[in-house]
DNA sequence: CCTAAACTATACTAAATTTATAGAATTTAT
DNA sequence: ATAAATTCTATAAATTTAGTATAGTTTAGG
């Protein structure tokens, strides 16, 4: 499942991906047109900026709006940068990868092989959906 | 990402699925063969039985066994019964339905559509892994 | 240069969830 | 009767999540 907070995230994105092109949104904008808390948001706007995906203009009539194109902002990224790792547990995952700590032998895990197969159906199912997929829809 | 509980699950039904047929299994043969704690493992092979996953035998000489066939266990059901959902949000989950708190239309939507996809693909996946699956890998 | 309006940064808190552990009760084979 | 096992309920510790608070910085415009 995904957090509250990813889920915010995609939320703001899409509000942003809506707005006409060189359009600044205020935080509080985004908030009341997204109903997401707004000093929430706030956090959450930042991640997104750090991660290269929303830039900002500071100071009055200042705001944020969508620095990548919208086309190539995929689920699995926001996911990734919210939510972490795609695979369904750390030793099977691309971008996240640690062994368990009940691990005795990773190489003869039955569980393993499994769930790289369904990390790797999951990925290209959450790099399908982009921001621009879900505007269109 | 799946729970220590979920993990755990899965381990002990991997375990029992590499006994012989009729072999009977106390839960400290399982923890020690799986690496799981032993008093957690209790809990969860409760729930597996509640879920009638596997059967048990009381009393002295008592233990666990596979009930369900292993080729009809799959990750699917077993993430559902210790993680819940398999959707990214509850609004698109078929089995743990729930309106988001923050929903303001869940028709217009457009996160909706998207997640109900990846669940989708997801599930087909989920249900593609079987016990039988993995021990045979 | 002052002020208002906005983003930025860090710390904090409350609630929920997860990951167990403890202890007593019950069941069964011998 | 006893030992060995499951079953049940409560509790505790740790972590994560969701959100709030406060102070600081930046910028446009008068």
């Amino acid at each position: 499942m995904l957090s509250h907070k990813t889920k915010y995230a995609l939320k703001a994105l899409l509000y942003l991906a809506q707005q006409d092109e060189n359009h600044i949104s205020r935080t509080i904008e985004i908030a009341e047109g997204a109903s997401i808390p707004k000093k929430f948001l706030e956090q959450i706007l930042l991640d997104l900026k750090r991660g290269h995906f929303v830039g900002s203009k500071q100071g009055k009539y200042g705001g944020y709006y969508l620095l990548k194109d919208k086309e190539t902002i995929t689920l699995a990224d926001i996911h990734r940068l919210f939510d972490g790792a795609i695979a369904l547990l750390p030793c099977a995952s691309l971008n996240f990868y640690e062994r368990c700590s009940d691990c005795v032998s990773e190489s003869e895990c039955l569980l393993r092989h499994g769930l790289m197969t369904i990390r790797d159906e999951t990925l290209k199912a959450m790099q399908g959906i982009t921001i621009a997929s879900l505007v269109k829809k």
